[in-house]
DNA sequence: TGAAATTGGACTAATATAGTCGTATTTATA
DNA sequence: TATAAATACGACTATATTAGTCCAATTTCA
C-alpha cells in the first residue's frame, strides 16, 4: 500500500494552518489540542520542519513556532524529505547498495523504476503547502 | 518513506518477463531461480496476478504461468491494487471510516488530500508494463 | 523563581511487511 | 499406475517500520 506517513500527515495539518495564519506564532500544544494530534509526536515533526528552514522558532515562554517561507513555495516533496527521508521506491533508489537487496544486481526494473522514481518527484514537487489552503 | 513492497517489485519483475516473452510459460520455480526471489512469496504474487487476470495459469506437470492480457494495456496502477490493494495516501481515503483516524472529524487536509490522491492514481494508471521492457 | 515553551534522546507498543512451512490437488509421463 | 512437478491455499513466524510515550535539559518571559 502506497501510503505517506502519521508524521507528514501531521506536518500538513500543520503547514496548512501556518499557511492560513502566516505571521502567527503557534505553540505545538496550540496545534495538538486543536486537531487532537499527540503532542510529543507532533513536537518532533515541528522540530523537523524548523531544522529544514520552513518554520523559525522561538524559545521559552510565549515561544512557538511560525512560518518561515511562502507557503507557494513550500513543495510537498520538501516536506516529506524533511520528515520521512524521501521518496524512495524502492530501495535501491537512494544510496543503498546491494546489501539492501538481496536482487541487487540481476534486477530487471531498477532503470525503469528509477525513471518512474523521478517522475513521482516531480509530481510531489509541483504540490504546494499552498494547494491545501 | 514513500515505496512501493517487494511483492510489487517481484510481481513487476516477474511481469516484465513475461512481457518480454509473450505466449511463453514459465514456472514459479524458473523465475524465482532466474532473479534470486524467494520461491513462496513469488508463488503468492503469481496467483494474485492470475486472480485479477493478468495471468493464466495451468496446473500439473509442464504448468505455470502466462501473460493473459497486452503488457500495453497492463497499468502499474492494476498490479499495485492487485498485490497490495492500491493507493491509499491516508488511511481514511478508501472505504475506511473515523474509527482508523482519530482525528477525522477536525482534519483540515481531508479534501486536498484526496485530489492528490487521485492524481497519483493516475499517475499510476498512465504507467504500463510494457514501459518496463 | 516558576511556568511554559523548545530541544533531544531513549524507549515501548503497535502494525505492516517479508518470508516460511505444510499440505492438498492437478497433470504429464515413464 | 506411481511418481515427480506444478499450482493453490492457509497458517504461521520473523523482521522492520511506524507510531507513540517518557524523561530530562535548556531557554525565556513575567
Amino acid at each position: 500500500m502506497i501510503k505517506i506517513s502519521k508524521k507528514v500527515e501531521y506536518a500538513l495539518i500543520a503547514l496548512k494552518l501556518f499557511a492560513e495564519k502566516p505571521n502567527e506564532v503557534f505553540t505545538s500544544k496550540q496545534i495538538s489540542d486543536k486537531y487532537n494530534v499527540p503532542y510529543e509526536l507532533l513536537s518532533k515533526v515541528l522540530q523537523k520542519l524548523k531544522k529544514c528552514g520552513l518554520l523559525s522558532s522561538s524559545l521559552g515562554m510565549n515561544g512557538g513556532y511560525k512560518l518561515d517561507k511562502d507557503p507557494d513555495q513550500i513543495t510537498i516533496q520538501q516536506v516529506i524529505s524533511a520528515i520521512d527521508g524521501g521518496i524512495s521506491l524502492t530501495e535501491c533508489q537512494q544510496g543503498k547498495t546491494k546489501d539492501n537487496c538481496i536482487i541487487f544486481d540481476n534486477c530487471s526494473i531498477k532503470d525503469p523504476m528509477h525513471k518512474i522514481q523521478n517522475e513521482l518527484q516531480n509530481f510531489f514537487n509541483k504540490k504546494k503547502v499552498s494547494d491545501l489552503v
